[in-house]
RNA sequence: GGCGAGGUAGCAAAGUGGUAAUGCACUGGUCUGCAAAACCGGUAUGCGCGGGUUCAAUUCCCGCCCUCGCCUCCA
């Protein structure tokens, strides 16, 4: 087991080897619950979770810390809108999470914090800033990070490099005239009205977290002062992880995450994903047009990581047949040998060039074509029950190491009747069939299909089937 | 304006200093009365454009064009 990974903080490939010398400890900022988690948001963490699948798989046992955040201004605004207190409003989009998750086929993290089950955490942290000089109390009652305390602020974002566009966001910030500099930003906010009831007492007044601070608290309380990876979506680099590496470095004596690991964008038709251009997908809206969760997986691990992925419906049909394709590789492989339960413990086995495509940078679309490879070397007449023991068994690994359901037999999908009329159709096509009455027989079979059936021949019969 | 990513067949997407994986679609064949399914094949002399280095470049260098993302609470 030698995964490398591309490190976005010293911008290179890094052998991932848990500092702890036992366990791959790493931390994925998760999603803010106030609606749907779209395709895009699912992106990353269904990334993330191909990774934890391959370090497991490779025998490296992981660690694995997502958050929840359930405080904030959009959760306020919306639980306000719904009529609902923060906590229902957040459990109901916390459930609603988990079951995209599991229909995702995501493993579940070991530990998912939520925010305002960590305010004393976050608290504490601000306490140890202020005390070292990194923060400081504004006169509304808010705390401040003083970013120019932190020497390496910007190392992650190459922000030295920068020029920042400073119009707007100060048109941004007004209400926050009570800071020192304009790149500092809010560890504590005050109350404000708009709050309602939604605040915590703190030694600076009533108030909540900044969203920065609570990924800080948390890696912290689950994972140490330092650990192995920290990830998120590649737009989170900056603010939220530079900032989160000045509030930890600062406030602890550590060196908080080791390594950093980003996901690029989804884009849909070329451009960003919004609801205003009607291209905002979630698992539901995708499940209304027939596409399943596993579907969705494939396709939107079918580009790599780090490349933006353009989805389209066309590129989820096709990533829908490609999953068929491996089914029936599958099905196929069984036949020959009906008595074997695949082991996925085995190893790649026939497998090992998709596996070794998966140790360098996680290269998932190699991978899958190196599958396809097999698949298509393989003459199912001329191997026998042992080989395709092994195949099975490399097939149950690489599937495994991506969390990849493959669709069952057919016959297990329940057969949809077709309407008695349909069927009588049908049944006087078979019949002109049988008297070789080819004209009548193809005039019959469009009128079927004009209305959304299609028959299909045997030796024997016929069947009907949804178009 | 700054920083970053990217432009490879109809669509999607790997990859490499020596002549382009893979999936879908398309297409030829086998099979079928014809289809469907299945199986066996085929499809980029080319990798945004123009230069340069090299025996050799899509791959390295320079310039240009275009797309996308971020630039203070977007995964």
């Amino acid at each position: 087991m030698a995964l490398t990974l591309y490190d976005t903080l010293s911008r290179k490939d890094h052998l991932l080897q848990p500092l702890d010398g036992r366990t791959l400890r790493f931390y994925c900022c998760g999603p803010t619950v106030y609606g749907p988690a779209h395709i895009g948001n699912f992106r990353t963490f269904v990334t993330q979770d191909v990774l934890r699948r391959v370090l497991e798989q490779g025998g490296l046992p992981t660690l694995h810390v997502r958050n929840l955040t359930d405080v904030d201004d959009k959760t306020i605004r919306d639980s306000q809108k719904a009529g609902q207190s923060l906590g229902e409003f957040t459990a109901f989009w916390t459930a609603r999470f988990h079951a995209d998750c599991r229909a995702l086929n995501l493993l579940p993290p070991h530990h998912e914090p939520s925010a305002v089950a960590h305010i004393p955490h976050q608290v504490r942290m601000i306490e140890t800033l202020i005390q070292r000089g990194h923060a400081y109390e504004a006169a509304d009652g808010s705390v401040y990070f003083r970013v120019g305390s932190f020497a390496n602020y910007g190392r992650l974002s190459h922000l030295e490099d920068r020029e920042l566009k400073t119009g707007a966001s100060q048109a941004q910030q007004s209400d926050e005239y009570s800071k020192d500099a304009l790149a500092d930003f809010a560890l504590w906010k005050a109350r404000r009205p708009e709050d309602g009831g939604n605040f915590w007492p703190s030694p600076w007044g009533e108030g909540r977290p900044g969203w920065h601070l609570e990924c800080s608290a948390m890696a912290l309380e689950y994972l140490g002062e330092e650990f192995d990876l920290h990830s998120g979506g590649i737009d989170l680099i900056f603010p939220h992880h530079e900032n989160e590496i000045a509030q930890s470095c600062c406030s602890t004596s550590g060196n908080f995450a080791r390594h950093w690991f980003h996901v690029a964008h989804l884009m849909v038709d070329g451009g960003k994903m919004s609801k205003s251009l009607g291209n905002l997908y979630t698992l539901e809206d995708l499940a209304q047009r027939g596409f399943s969760p596993a579907e969705v997986r494939y396709c939107l691990i079918s580009g790599h990581y780090r490349t933006p992925l353009n989805f389209t419906l066309h590129s989820l049909q096709s990533a829908a047949a490609a999953l068929g394709k491996l089914a029936k590789f599958r099905q196929g492989l069984c036949a020959i040998t009906a008595s074997h339960a695949p082991q996925s413990s085995n190893g790649p086995g026939p497998f090992a060039a998709a596996w070794s495509q998966l140790q360098a940078d996680l290269n998932v679309p190699a991978a899958l074509g190196a599958m396809f490879s097999v698949v298509n070397a393989t003459r199912p007449a001329e191997i026998n029950e042992a080989q395709a023991g092994a195949l099975l068994d490399g097939l149950a690994f690489m599937t495994q190491a991506l969390g990849l359901q493959l669709p069952e037999a057919q016959a297990q999908a329940p057969a949809q009747q077709a309407p008695a009329e349909i069927l009588a159709l049908a049944q006087q096509r078979w019949e002109a069939k049988a008297a070789r009455d080819w004209p009548l027989a193809d005039r019959l079979r469009q009128e079927v299909e004009a209305q959304g059936w299609v028959i299909k021949d045997h030796k024997t019969g016929f069947e009907v089937q949804p178009k």
